[in-house]
DNA sequence: GATGAATGAGCCTTCATTCAT
DNA sequence: GATGAATGAAGGCTCATTCAT
């Protein structure tokens, strides 16, 4: 299930004996992320995550030294894949802001980042008073910057379309829909599409800019 | 740690040595919501919350027959607590879809229910929810009323306003910007305040309502 | 299930509130027996002792004590109602060693001693190292009596009938037999009945004393 | 309690730090025992198997998966070890049943077999029979093979020395006779020797088949 | 007498971490 | 690099015992 590490060149099966010491990170990583999805947090052991990357017990700590640095490395990966793939998207979308908020859109809830696994991995984190610490150090800089793009993005359609509300508010309340959507697709008994979680995220855009966006069907 | 002699006059700020079995309950309830907010779910023991209650761990398990039990009735009455808090508001609104509105909004970020600690309650419940069917069997029912309520008062609102919109996508936006709100005040280094985040669940209300509802400044 | 307590004059379905010291205890220690035989030593609970008689955890403490004066209770219970038992059989058989052998075999298979629950209770008692200091003092006494007994029987029978053996051994023999029979009833997983219990001793004496006894079909 | 340092030169009348896993399950299985005897069964703690091996508690964890495997392990061990033992004295003892049933009796009294411990383990093992399906799981076929053999050579005997007992009352007066005297051993007081038991097991044989066996002095 | 809340010692078990091989 | 035995701290839970009512 795991996709292959990056950089592995090797037989492309089953993991070889001895891999390079970044592929070994990332398939631990990936098997970390696999781990919090199952389990959850509170039941995420090292134990786990080794069976999980079939691998044995103590390499797992020989390549993370401790619990805490497997943890916090892979919500950096997180971050840092979260981060590159809606920077790519933006860079795709050229100067137009409301294809870019489009772009934004879309590529929060594209099939790369808005895994399941994924999803489950982000809310484990994000229920964790233990990781908050942990969460800002990996995450807070990467959040700002998001948060950033977003309001400069509904500040220039505010001025280019004669919207009149506050940029930040309108920012936070996309931001929110679309958090808030994948909190919903993790903890719903029955919860609905992606396509409806993004169908709802392009609502708000038509709600907040109507002459930019228009509702889907 | 022994007991005060029999025959000592009862200092009134200290939780007496023995209690109603309800009282002793709620005691213990309300012990564990304060430790799942400083420790988190996965670091929250039975012994930290004897400890924060004053009580002995023995105790806890005698009036809550397992953690889970413990964890399940605390979510229970966070979820009830909530329950009753909204269809209050809901009861002092009158018939005006506006003001139903207007009064779930506010109920919502009530210093009743919008407690540092509760917030954090419910986010350690929300990131293990994946994991454990303990959040459906509590909150799934409450979750659904909660939603069906909101739904029947956009529709209301578009029937009257002649808003054009899906009054499920709006209902949506309206609660995922209130929970993503309570979000924000848990995760975010440094969060903004409760009022803005009351405004800028209003806000969202306005742009949704704008015949009904004005952004705050 | 358990007899009613030997005087007890009350109403005879239910126990009263209030019981003669007595009373209570001997409910108190059927009910131990009852526990022992259906959870064993090791999971024998004051609370289950409680639960059985019917009566509040902390009324079986205000009786015994401690948890080993009620094991160490009702062991002797057991032990002087065997004794009883045996030596009232031996009684009504006159002076003739062969009946007083025979007696003796009935007596430790009558229904008043030879029970599910008494046997298991036995069992229990006899497993557990750590009651053999309570076990010496509260059988050790009654079991030589009874050794002695079947000694002098045995001794006897060898004396009016010819018979060569050693009477210490015969007499062992027979014992290890009953004894053994007893434990069979326990620890086999479809076991014979009593009767074949029963008919296993009596062929045992029938060998050891083929001039006063016949082995039944 | 830290391990030797590295270099120490390992001294060898202790343990190894790494020992194979067969022969790390042998030490803790036989430390059961030795733990068995010592405290019985509603006693013996993970803790107390550990320190009489001289080990850590968590790694009888390690080795069995819990206390219950580890308990059953151990009497499957026992039943194995009784049962090789007299099939193998039963292997040089030829055809002939009065020379088979010799060596049973002999084999049941041997000094691999009747160790103190090792009787008390067995007497600890019988007192929880009745509430734990434990004995019949890892027991009752080894029991019934015994038996059966047991049976076996009584029918012959009978059919060869014209003796007219029932072969099946037979066998099980020999056999708990030699049960009953390892609970003599175990239960009594100021009990007898082993060759005291051996021979009222031989004069056992001696009263049953007259013509094959001479009741020891 | 009787009840049941309350305590705390001690149990089994999990699991991060260390370390010899 | 890699494995897995070994350790020990800490957690959930049981239960004998105490004690206020």
């Amino acid at each position: 299930m795991p996709p292959p590490p990056p950089d592995a060149s090797d037989t492309p099966n089953r993991p070889p004996r001895t891999m390079s010491r970044e592929a070994r990170r990332s398939q631990i990583v990936e098997a970390t992320i696999q781990t919090l999805a199952a389990r959850g947090f509170a039941r995420t052991t090292l134990t786990e995550v080794a069976r999980t990357a079939g691998l044995s017990h103590g390499l797992v700590l020989f390549h993370f030294d401790s619990k805490e640095g497997l943890l916090s490395d892979t919500l950096s990966h997180l971050a840092e894949e979260y981060s590159q793939n809606w920077k790519a998207a933006l860079d795709t979308a050229g100067d137009d802001p409301a294809q870019q908020l489009s772009a934004l859109i879309e590529a929060d809830f594209s099939p790369a980042i808005c895994t399941p696994a994924r999803l489950a991995a982000w809310c484990a984190f994000w229920g964790e008073a233990q990781s908050r610490p942990l969460y800002q150090e990996s995450c807070g800089e990467k959040d700002a910057a998001y948060n950033a793009t977003l309001e400069t993005i509904c500040a220039r359609l505010n001025d280019r379309g004669g919207y009149g509300g506050n940029p930040v508010r309108m920012a936070r309340i996309l931001r929110l829909t679309i958090e808030g959507a994948w909190l919903d697709l993790m903890t719903m008994e029955a919860p609905y599409s992606v396509e409806e979680a993004l169908a709802t995220a392009r609502t708000c855009a038509a709600i907040l800019f109507p002459r930019d966006f228009t509702a889907p069907a």
